[in-house]
DNA sequence: TTGTAAGCGTTATCAG
DNA sequence: CTGATAACGCTTACAA
């Protein structure tokens, strides 16, 4: 017993047994008779032995641990993935260990090796990017899922949303509100949703004879702050301004609506926005963002259930979960007054 | 090499050498000739080899890992805090697990145990709570750090605003305003902030010989979604209602004043708002809270500087470092009329 | 400077 | 049903 704490050993030796029937007895494994089995649940109870996990993990040659990739833990969006995954992981006795990538392709190449040196159980990417990470992904033999990105030649489980429908959605309530002229806030190119979204937006554009401008078209890095510094140069670079905007994402929406009215624009008078997310904010009152919702709470549970499920069943088959996107009209949208 | 990887003794066995060499060519440690370093350095870079961790950890006693236990990673506050401290330790080679208590005392203990488990390399509790854990805390020989929260018998390091101080602060500048009647909306008993933030409060009433009601003081789990049920409350139930309140958190002010909002209350005409931690959202457009900045980022600066101390020097003495707090004034408070 | 070997705390294999 | 004993991959005295 070193440090206080003690180690099978020790508690073999209190017994006057071996470290194996120890083992066996508390891993609940058989080959153990029920009364031995009891004297050690006992003493182990009682003197409050905890095995090492680190010693089991590099026994079994695997640590109990997830590794959770995300941009950013301070966007509620990932914020509420990662709760929610960490929580249904952990009553199945898993950790869950969250790397912020920060939008980084090096960061997250960095933390892909580390899930090679940590022998983590599984892997969850909720950003994955480019083409490097895409080749790493397939060299590493571990449970893995995706989530609301997708890479081109991924083929294991994964979980999204349907973007381009979500962006097609966006176009037709614009649509409906009378907009012809409608702009768009693009996320990072990397960023699969966001290409996605685009790209609905442009075939609803397309399929109802809607004008395009590149001029338009902005790009956010998804953070609020970035928001609003594109509303500034959006207000006072452009002669002639759309009459609505789709955001890649709530987070940018709110800054974004926040830098408009800085400038002296009203929302949805002056300019209707819609985002995708719906995150808890987006309902307040003073923002009451009209939003697409991915349904964050069905997504996490669907990637805890697929890592679960690789992480349980040798050879379960891959899934793709696609869930519906659904709009909800608050109130930074309104009729197109031209 | 098995499963794709090499092992240090594959390296050896490639270079002719032992696994000692390896091993100290790789840690930088003396004792091995800088022409086979070399070569042992360059086969190490071109095969791609990684030291397994958890075998590191085994062979040294502990992991690289510090463990970090919240309330809930969803509150920006929190989520900043994490952000940021675990910025700086990836940046000195500790990876942070971040844990969700859920501002409950079983899981904390639970989250506990697992540290002594892991043999983690340190501690940052940012919600520490109760005798029991006190208890744990005192028999856990493990570099640790207080953030925010101050148990009673607690000596180790600590950083933590001056909470009493911020407390009399909203006081101080709704008097200056002109409001007699203030209420108060604190957080879970066992929080020391929000206990201290009450000291403040009533301190400062005192001092001024102003009213103190019982009824105008509400209790929060610090969530948003409950300062929106408060508010219902507040607004339903109070026959004559106090023209400000002093609430515990952003979150829960932002849920305040939204179910204020929504049952006819005019902030800051009718009922005047101040609140704690000036999260980001706080600034928004919309939302403009008047509160009380905890400055999140010098707060996890000293959290990780004081962690990495204690991680590298092996007897520091303890700190406690106490942050000022700053009033933030928005637009939730206005004049008192009456 | 380099190698040998013991140990870190478990689990797993194989005898008894 | 139970006990030795060998891994797991690395670090670290101690020898050479």
């Amino acid at each position: 017993m070193k440090n206080g704490k003690y180690s099978i050993s020790d508690v073999a030796e209190m017994l006057g047994v071996s470290k194996s029937t120890v083992s066996r007895a508390i891993n609940g494994n058989s080959g153990v008779g029920d009364e031995l089995r009891k004297k050690v649940l006992d003493l182990v109870d009682e003197i409050g032995y905890k095995p090492n996990t680190i010693a089991q993990s590099l026994s079994r040659g695997r640590v109990n641990i997830v590794a959770l990739i995300l941009g950013d833990i301070r966007n509620p969006f990932y914020a509420d993935l990662a709760f929610n995954i960490q929580r249904i992981l952990n009553s199945h006795g898993y950790m869950v260990m969250v790397f912020n990538s920060e939008y980084d392709v090096q960061r997250e190449i960095e933390f892909l090796k580390l899930t090679i040196q940590f022998n983590f159980a599984g892997l969850i990417l909720i950003t994955a990017q480019t083409e490097i990470v895409e080749d790493m992904l397939h060299s590493m033999d571990v449970p893995m899922v995706l989530v609301n990105r997708i890479l081109p030649s991924y083929t294991g489980d994964s979980v999204l949303t349907d973007n381009f429908q979500a962006g097609y959605m966006a176009v037709m309530h614009l649509l409906e509100l009378g907009h012809k002229h409608i702009g768009f806030v693009r996320g990072p190119g990397v960023s699969s949703a966001s290409s996605q979204r685009f790209e609905g937006y442009r075939q609803a554009l397309r399929n109802f004879s809607l004008p395009f401008n590149e001029e338009y078209v902005y790009e956010s890095d998804l953070k609020m702050e970035t928001g609003i510094t594109l509303a500034r140069n959006f207000v006072k670079d452009l002669k002639v301004r759309p009459s609505a905007m789709v955001v890649v994402n709530d987070m940018t929406a709110i800054g974004f609506i926040d830098g408009c009215r800085e400038n002296g624009l009203s929302i949805p008078e002056d300019l209707s926005i819609v985002s995708f997310d719906d995150i808890e904010f987006s309902a307040m009152k003073g923002i009451e963002l009209t939003t697409i919702s991915q349904h964050v709470d069905k997504m996490s549970e669907h990637a805890a259930r697929l890592m679960l499920k690789q992480l349980e069943e040798k050879d379960a088959k891959p899934e793709r979960v696609i869930l519906e996107p659904t709009l909800v009209i608050r109130k930074t949208t309104g009729p197109c007054k031209e």
